[in-house]
DNA sequence: GTTCTAACA
DNA sequence: TGTTAGAA
């Protein structure tokens, strides 16, 4: 079984009953899932043992969060990998914009965030600002 | 010991 | 869906 204590790297491929005590869901739904073709495992070739990449983890957990709020299998499922791919553009968004993102309150957790300048003259310069119950885009202009 | 498939009270 | 069975 997988320890108590593990690192949480992206590349971690864990079994079926790992991902099962994990998120409370049963061996059985999980090769019924696969087989529905709502979440898949990853083949090694050499046994014929299912693994699974974390990232399953999280779509297994919102599936079964879903299921337990009353939603059917079918759209629990397809909820599930319309929130994932969500987070998808999301990550895009951040990764292509975000040039940089600064600590102003360590303790609250609230910053800013540099998305770059509106001209080619860096005269204006876009902020997204991330303060205490509110975060909003701000234009900060140079003369 | 774990996971596999297939079948069934 | 759970739970068996026998095999890997």
């Amino acid at each position: 079984m997988l320890g108590d204590k593990f690192s949480l790297k992206a590349d971690l491929i864990i079994g079926i009953g790992d991902l099962s005590n994990l998120t409370g869901v049963s061996a059985r739904q999980l090769r019924y899932w696969e087989e529905k073709k709502y979440i898949e495992s990853v083949t090694d070739g050499k046994s014929s043992a299912r693994k699974y990449k974390f990232e399953m983890f999280y779509k297994v957990r919102a599936i079964k969060l879903l299921l337990d709020e009353g939603l059917t299998l079918a759209k629990a499922a397809e909820q599930a990998e319309q929130q994932r791919q969500k987070v998808e553009i999301c990550k895009k968004f951040v990764n292509a914009v975000f040039t940089d993102v600064v600590i102003e309150d360590p303790e609250k957790v609230l910053g800013k965030i540099m998305m770059g300048y509106l001209d080619e003259d860096q005269k204006r310069k876009v902020v997204g600002i991330v303060a205490e119950g509110r975060s909003y885009i701000e234009v900060q202009t140079k003369k």
